[in-house]
DNA sequence: TTGTGTGAACTTGTTCACAGCA
DNA sequence: TGCTGTGAACAAGTTCACACAA
């Protein structure tokens, strides 16, 4: 974890903002829906709406990609499809194994989005021998013991973790030394990887945690609407080294 | 969707940054780690890399809610846990429903990440009439017909949306119509609400988008790293007015 | 006339580096 | 002396507003 290098080789890649490489999965859903619905064009504003944006924000970020788009008219919808996919390394496949099959692993090796995206799930591996040999999916799970094995057979380089938190370092180092560069990660643990390798997390309970903040400040303006003054607001660090300020005794041994 | 103020009412909330509160909980988890190991004090240094940040940013993420450390010597763990949990509203109670009892649904029913954080599922509820009834993580569906009646008898503020897309909006109107401000929305659309309602999603083809964007740039350095020389990374815009640059002819009809 | 593409202003987030307290 | 807390410098991201191409 603490080499020398930024995690990432350039905060930039080729020159394209990680925010707007955020986007564009956005952007190619909306895009794929107008495709279906075989409309042929769409302006900005037309498709920032339907990706949740703003416009200004999406024609900055499509500006990174090149000049894609027709002024007075707006995008060719096909073109654009094509040209974002691209960029995202959509239009080649990408074999992904999911390590861990509960109930999170098997939902994810139902979650039909994969496919639809250039994404194969080319196995998945448990650690449960029982599980071995069960078809999840259509596809039968596979021991951890041949984790080696199956990454270098299906030249897979993006690895899923749906493991428990305990096992999910063990299992990332192997998925790493058997020349897995990427990784997403479900288990709600921080994993070091070396340099060169990705590590994109997603934590459910950290989602929730975040709304349950945004959610308590809602009562607490409710509650200040209602009765007190505006000064209520105020900043803990307002009685910074003050006694104790709102501050409960709780301070332990 | 398009109201005139923004979509949340201030950028920081209670001064504390987006980016800081999205950290929070990462704490959190390493400080309640600590916890049960019955450490009694942290430096900046040990915490952060226990949470996978810089020391220098986690301490500015504290210097937002107090100081609440002691210089030479670090921070006591027991009184930031509560100081953390208190800030994000964990000290209090938070029923949540999830709506969609599919492979995902039953995955987060199981998910013991809430249990532990204050998050208590107080209803499972599908639209499948055969769902009804069926025990899921010991909790018992119920149908959607219902949603409303659960939502007011439980004092449900927290929503989490893991039906197909295609349902995800409309089971949005109503969880919000019956009093619901927070949504976390696994279905991959783009979900409109009024004001006042915080929105927050997980798209699981969407990460692994950005992690295929990051693969493919790898292959490209790779494959620079053995013949061309520096100005391989040339950003895109330098072919700006340029006839075609990179770009390919597939421009469609 | 319409809507893209983009410099420039602004906001938010990160890192540095060090004063100052325990 | 050691580590926090924080101003100040820097970097990234967003929004504005308008020139300009079709």
């Amino acid at each position: 974890m603490a080499t020398g290098r930024t995690h990432r080789p350039a905060t930039r890649s080729r020159g394209i903002p990680e925010a707007t490489v955020a986007r564009l999965p956005l952007y190619l859903r909306a895009l794929t829906a107008l495709s279906e619905r075989s409309v042929p064009t769409v302006s900005s504003e037309e498709l920032a709406a339907a990706a949740g944006v703003n416009s200004a924000k999406l024609r900055k970020d499509f500006s990174y990609l090149g000049s894609y788009g027709t002024r007075g008219v707006g995008y060719d919808v096909e073109y654009l499809v094509y040209q974002i996919s691209r960029e995202l390394g959509l239009t080649q496949d990408w074999p992904v194994v999911i390590v861990g099959i509960g109930n999170l692993g098997a939902a994810l090796a139902n979650y039909g989005g994969f496919a639809s995206r250039g994404f194969r799930v080319a196995a998945l591996i448990d650690a449960d021998p029982a599980m071995a040999g069960k078809p999840v999916a259509g596809i039968p799970v596979q021991h951890t013991d041949d984790l080696e094995k199956i990454i270098d057979e299906n030249g897979v380089s993006i690895g899923v973790i749906a493991t428990p938190a305990g096992a999910a370092q063990q299992v990332c180092d192997r998925l790493v030394a058997a020349g897995v560069t990427s990784i997403l990660n479900f288990a709600p643990t921080v994993l070091s990887v070396p340099d060169g390798v990705d590590v994109r997390k997603v934590d459910l309970s950290i989602e929730l945690q975040i709304l349950a903040f945004h959610e308590q400040r809602k009562a607490g303006e409710e509650a200040e609407a209602a009765g007190e003054s505006e000064a209520v607001i105020q900043t803990p660090k307002e009685s910074g080294k003050g006694p104790d300020g709102d501050v409960p005794a709780v301070m332990p041994a």
